[in-house]
DNA sequence: CCGCTCCTTCGACGCCCGTCGTAGTATGGC
DNA sequence: GCCATACTACGACGGGCGTCGAAGGAGCGG
């Protein structure tokens, strides 16, 4: 009965109604997750976990991703063998309105770069 | 010659462009720090140290009070014997456009509470 | 001058989080 | 089938931050 090939490698999104402000300041908190954010921001669309520049180990990084995830900073999907990460914006603003819009648009500017139109 | 009876004691209020974004987020991140400013913001006006209602020691609370006073969060002033507080917003919006003012809207309404008009 | 109230400073301590390396799993190409 | 690639899971370690209590300075009221 077509096996389910072991693990579909599926991402579980959180629902941005489980997300508490403590969680989300955390979140932003860390220079390297504020580099993701700010790397993100500026392309304008998804990157896949490996072309994030991180000074940080692979392992590191792929904790920091899990951080944001849960955050609901950021979603995340499977697109063969590599990871797909994208900015959830909206999504959060219901819960924190202009919260995370400022964090980016600070994000950016402190990483001394123009973020690209969506 | 008039002593200055040995220290004035005063405050000095860091200057807005010397904060950085990493020490506003670390800042507003700890949530002792985000029920001073919920409790500034419910009020509506200045309040005591002493009036705070915090679930830690008197010198913790004090060191939480420098760190939000460095992060350009409060302002500081001595009123006799008492250290006076005040949230300073409208400056910090000018480096840092639409954060503190979202930040503090999540603490007001993550107590539960509303803030007075100002 | 004395004591009371506020708040600060100092040193110590414990825990949490960011970090790493290693080992492991899933996918895709040949 | 088999290897290469991409990311994850796990356990360990270290440093930093939040916490406290004790001791102390500053102003105010007698």
């Amino acid at each position: 009965m077509a096996r389910p090939k072991s693990t579909p490698r599926t991402v579980d999104n959180p629902s941005v109604s489980e997300v508490t402000l403590q969680q989300l300041l955390e979140a932003v908190a860390d220079p390297v997750r504020r580099s993701v954010i700010a790397q993100l921001a500026i392309a304008g669309h998804d990157l896949s976990c490996g072309t994030f520049d991180l000074p940080v180990s692979r392992s590191t990084a792929t904790h920091h991703f899990n951080v944001l995830r849960e955050a609901c900073v950021i979603s995340q999907h499977y697109q063969g063998t590599t990871k797909m990460n994208s900015l959830r914006p909206d999504d959060l603003d219901a819960r924190f309105p202009g919260l995370l819009r400022a964090v980016i648009d600070s994000c950016v500017r402190e990483s001394g770069q123009v973020a690209q139109a969506r």
